[in-house]
DNA sequence: TGTACATCAGTGAACGCGCGTTCACTGATGTAC
DNA sequence: TGTACATCAGTGAACGCGCGTTCACTGATGTAC
């Protein structure tokens, strides 16, 4: 062979991993195949051998973003728990760099205008969020409520997030942020 | 002149309300100048008699979807309070219609990637509404957390209503409106 | 009253461009004999 | 060991298409004389 073994596979997960920063950053429609072979140093070509279709990548990326949430969310609770997460979630560099941040903010009203299959793998993660919040909930949280309060932390803070990009005003998206933060935290019964 | 006087002004309007629906439902890049034009009743060579660009038009919409949103807000007010707001954002029939309903929701991830003129147009639209929660909250909420607790109201509201039109499950759709209406209400201080 | 001209909202062909996608090709390597 | 061939990740020209935008034109009306 040409190449060593692991390759192609190395080079997939470079295109998926660009795909997954950009689309985050651009949104989907934003962001060109060509543009993103060539961030992965390579040329447009070569992307069909990889992907069935752009749609097929956007699936792999929404996946991709899914998992490094995934690793990241852990690291914050092993850190400081429900708190310390909430807390990043809310930071003004989260709110910078959407491109290294959760996936669902700046993708969640592109994403349900896409088919199906996409939207299942895009539910996927965010349902996984929700789960770790719920389990993450302090005992004194009614086993009754948990559910509601989990989706309710994480509509507040991913809603706050959004407005917060939006904002034409920095001094109101620093009031969002802090508001999105104080709100979390309060449902999540923190202090 | 060939036409009555206003028609000018009436195809105009006509124009930007079309865009305004269109815009929340297929998203800013989802909808062409052709298609607008077509489904205003004109072809599309007109268009820039009207506007000075597709730009143009996306702020003359947002000003627009402001203007409705904000009447349909003060509908539910004097209906029944923040609460009738609050149950009509969370219906089924708001997140199946995002034509008629809130442009924050739908739009606000791809105007944060707009140019300054149209994010402070939309920003307006947003700000007028979290500060007519804020007037309407109970008399018991503190002063220094009025603002803090209409910004919550709000991303929560929002946040729940867009991860309901992506979800895929429509029984996890159904408990995120219903997570949004409980945690929005007590955020208001409502039963 | 009747004719020539000005107005101007709307028409539709055409533009350059970038998109997603296809495909014949390249060229470095491993394998067969 | 040396030559012929197969493999296959990546190349780059080309495709049809729809986009935002431009522009010469149309044709119904109002106005001037």
């Amino acid at each position: 062979m040409r190449y060593e073994k692991g390759h192609k596979e190395a080079t997939r997960r470079r295109i998926v991993e660009t795909a997954s920063a950009r689309f985050r950053q651009n949104g989907i429609d934003g962001v060109g195949v060509a543009d993103l072979m060539a961030e992965a140093g390579l040329t447009h070509g070569g992307f069909y051998s990889h992907f069935s279709s752009k749609e097929d990548l956007v699936q792999q990326a929404v996946k991709d973003a899914s998992e490094e949430s995934q690793e990241r969310f852990e690291r914050r609770i092993k850190e400081g728990g429900l708190e310390c997460w909430i807390r990043n979630y809310m930071r003004a560099g989260h709110r910078d760099h959407p491109e290294l941040g959760c996936a669902v903010a700046p993708l969640v009203s592109e994403i349900a205008r896409h088919p199906i299959a996409t939207r299942r793998e895009f539910t996927k993660n965010f349902v996984q969020v929700l789960d770790r919040i719920e389990e993450l909930l302090p005992a004194s949280e009614p086993a009754g409520t948990r559910r509601k309060t989990a989706i309710a932390i994480f509509s507040t803070v991913m809603g706050a997030l959004q407005l917060a990009r939006a904002a034409s005003d920095p001094a109101l998206s620093e009031e969002i942020l802090e508001a999105g933060l104080v709100s979390g935290l309060a449902l999540a019964g923190i202090k």
